[in-house]
DNA sequence: GGCTAATGCAA
DNA sequence: TATTGCATTAGCC
């Protein structure tokens, strides 16, 4: 029998035809291509099968399937039990009611009506390794104002100096992509040079234009000298173009662009995602076919959505944020990259191994109190042995059980030893994991670490760091500062770390225009201080610790559009009392609540907030119906122009100091950015040249009502310089 | 192995 | 019931 049974993969049926048809759209605009497309194939095969039974089965692996296969293999799953005729996984005869039942479905689905076709892939592909033709198509698009191009990279455990070039796609029309494996003539270091050469004359097109500098540098970048310019003036000469960072400028909430991404919202045209075509092969194990159908999409998909997304950024406002911070800025945030920081290895395993042995003592104590051994890392374990065994009083708070947060039990410490050493270990157990073991495993052959400064992922602007996060350092208790002794600069080098004084406060004053605020920073440098005495009214020189304690607390709350309770919870202290703080504080400024009523209304009206320079971020929570969403809505639209606004300084301040070194021909690089601090690894003849451009050019980054200012420290680790 | 929740580090 | 992030561990599927 099994002979004469047809057996059917609905899985790779559904997803087959996703990506083999052109693709159609429901009114809904849900993509229903792979449905058409499994039932016409169905209905083919059973045309030719008469007399045999088949099978359909949805059981092979769905895991690597993109969410648009996946719904619709839910689809097709439903279609067939509301059919009735057809049971999957049980072998069927081919009736005349199956038949019918297959052809009906398949007419439902016909591209009449409300259903439409969405548009697809027009270009062809040229592959080529020859050294004449490739030269040809680098000749053809140097006579093209503007050609796009894909490295397709390979990147052993994501080590930074493990980057190697496999090819190169280009596009500079809509109706051919060329992709250039590496091999023979063509090296990364050739395609490189014909990259830098194209630039000089086309504006170059790619997506994630950070990984491709380690293969060539833009004329623009190559040939510039001055910092920041607020003009437009370079707009006809060639200037280099990263989807990626345009994407997310017109839309900085979404989480992370990828190629298809941008192919399906600004062409509607769907491609595979690259880890649904690749997995988990390393590029240079892949099919060349594959691979160069794929590299040529890029470059197809990069070429045909920058005219849609620079009409995008216009429209907002966004071109010279575009042009003249963020592209710059990529480049500087990629030779930061290269440039990496020292970690000492074996300060870090030292470091460890101390820590390792008082874990090592607090478990064991932990363990006698609570008269058992458990597993301290695990929250539900932890709670459920001092809440219920120990009999604690609890709090429950979290979905899963008790909470057993840090604030939950600073609370229990005093009165429970096992509760501080619970506490301890948290601590130090973190630092090891985190921080001593952590940051360890991601030392490279050079002793370096090489951080990825990330553009595209936050959505107030400012950049992020990972693999590791070299932007949450401990710094506020002892123990964890001394992490920052592992980092240090090479031979003949200090570390030259300056960071703005309270920037985010100082743009609070310049937006919301309140006198008193202004003043208060013109008047002298501690703001706290100052707040505390006019809120308090008492003399500057009679504030107590504890109201200055307080007044700094409202002021960082301010920034953050923060709750009487925020505030209570914060100085442990009651609503009411939080409450009178508050009242006081828009007393002294009441500019500044003019300010937040200002930026929420023009939040709501226009559906984003805005930076000074033009940068916006969208909050779609101000029309949620859920109250609690809409107030998370008004704290954000109260934050996102002051801390994107702090972001977008700061990067204009390392587009003045990158190139301000560069102009004076110093050996001093950029190494760290942390939000409002920089880190530059300075040789020693050069430290007083270094200082004084960063001061000057973090400060004269913008020009508002109140002066920046800015601490500068030098050391031989980050410990001593910041 | 992929995902989420809880936790805690930074500005 | 404060803004923005990222990494780790557990624990579940």
């Amino acid at each position: 029998m099994s002979d004469t049974t047809l057996l059917i993969d609905g899985n790779k049926l559904i997803r087959d035809a996703f990506y083999a048809i052109p693709d159609f759209t429901d009114a809904d605009g849900n993509h229903i291509g792979g449905i058409y497309g499994a039932f016409y194939k169905i209905k083919e095969l059973l045309s030719g099968a008469d007399g045999q039974t088949f099978k359909i089965t949805f059981d092979s692996e769905t895991g690597s399937f993109s969410k648009d296969v996946l719904w619709q293999i839910g689809k097709v799953k439903e279609l067939i039990e509301k059919g009735a005729v057809i049971k999957a996984g049980e072998e069927t005869d081919i009736t005349d009611d199956v038949k019918s039942f297959v052809e009906n479905t398949l007419l439902s689905f016909s591209p009449s009506g409300e259903v439409k076709e969405t548009p697809k892939f027009k270009h062809s592909l040229v592959v080529t390794s020859d050294l004449n033709e490739v030269e040809d198509i680098f000749k053809r698009a140097s006579e093209s104002e503007r050609v796009s191009y894909y490295f397709a990279i390979d990147k052993k455990d994501g080590a930074f100096l493990s980057k190697k070039a496999l090819g190169l796609s280009v596009c500079f029309d809509e109706t051919t992509a060329y992709y250039i494996p590496v091999v023979n003539f063509i090296t990364a270091d050739y395609l490189g040079k014909k990259l830098s050469e194209l630039s000089k004359v086309s504006s170059l097109v790619t997506f994630d234009i950070k990984e491709s500098f380690c293969f060539y540098i833009p004329f623009e970048i190559e040939n510039r000298e001055n910092g920041y310019e607020d003009d437009d003036k370079l707009s006809s000469s060639p200037r280099c173009f990263d989807v990626l960072i345009g994407a997310y400028l017109n839309n900085p909430l979404k989480n992370d662009y990828e190629i298809h991404d941008i192919s399906k919202e600004y062409l509607g045209i769907p491609l595979q995602k690259k880890s649904d075509v690749f997995g988990k092969t390393a590029l240079s194990e892949v099919d060349e076919n594959i691979l160069s159908d794929y590299m040529g999409k890029a470059a197809f998909i990069c070429y045909a959505s920058s005219p849609l997304i620079l009409k995008k950024l216009s429209k907002s406002g966004m071109e010279k944020l575009f042009y003249n911070i963020e592209m710059p800025l990529s480049y500087i945030l990629f030779a930061m990259e290269k440039e990496g920081i020292i970690a000492k290895k074996d300060a870090l395993k030292e470091y460890g191994d101390k820590l390792g042995v008082r874990i090592a003592e607090l478990e064991k104590t932990i363990y006698e109190a609570a008269g058992c051994e458990f597993n301290i890392n695990s929250p539900k374990q932890l709670g459920e042995i001092l809440f219920e065994k120990l009999g604690l009083p609890a709090e429950k708070k979290t979905k899963s059980g008790y909470s057993t947060a840090a604030d939950v039990l600073e609370k229990l410490a005093p009165d429970h030893k096992v509760v501080a050493d619970v506490l301890e270990y948290r601590g130090l157990a973190k630092l090891k994991s985190t921080y001593a073991d952590g940051l360890a495993a991601f030392i490279e052959s050079d002793g370096r670490i090489h951080t990825s400064f990330n553009q595209t992922i936050t959505a107030t602007g400012r950049i992020s760091s990972t693999e590791p996060n070299l932007q949450n350092i401990p710094m506020r208790t002892e123990l964890g500062r001394l992490i920052r002794k592992v980092f240090v600069p090479k031979d003949s080098c200090v570390f030259a770390d300056a960071d703005y004084s309270q920037i985010e406060l100082r743009i609070l004053a310049h937006m919301s225009e309140d006198q008193g605020l202004i003043s208060a920073y013109h008047e002298g440098d501690d703001i706290h201080r100052i707040t505390a005495s006019k809120v308090f009214h008492v003399p500057f020189e009679e504030v107590t610790p504890l109201q200055r304690r307080n007044a700094k607390a409202v002021n960082f709350g301010i920034v953050y559009g923060m709750s009487n309770y925020g505030l209570s919870q914060d100085l442990s202290i009651s609503v009411s009392e939080a409450k009178e703080y508050m009242a006081k504080y828009f007393d002294t400024y009441p500019g500044v609540r003019t300010y937040q009523d200002r930026v929420i209304q023009e939040a709501k009206n226009k559906g984003y907030s805005e930076t000074l320079f033009g940068r916006r971020r969208p909050i779609p929570e101000l029309k949620a119906g859920n109250f609690m969403m809409r107030q998370f809505g008004e704290r954000v639209a109260m934050n996102a122009p002051i801390q994107g606004t702090a972001a977008d300084i700061m990067k204009i301040a390392m587009i003045n100091v990158f190139f301000a070194l560069k102009k004076k021909s110093l050996k001093s690089r950029l190494i760290l950015q942390i939000h409002d601090e920089l880190v530059i690894e300075t040789y020693q003849d050069e430290e007083d040249l270094v200082k004084d451009i960063l001061v000057k050019e973090m400060e004269r980054a913008a020009d508002l009502s109140v002066p920046l200012e800015v601490d500068c420290h030098t050391g031989s680790d980050w410990y001593e310089a910041k």
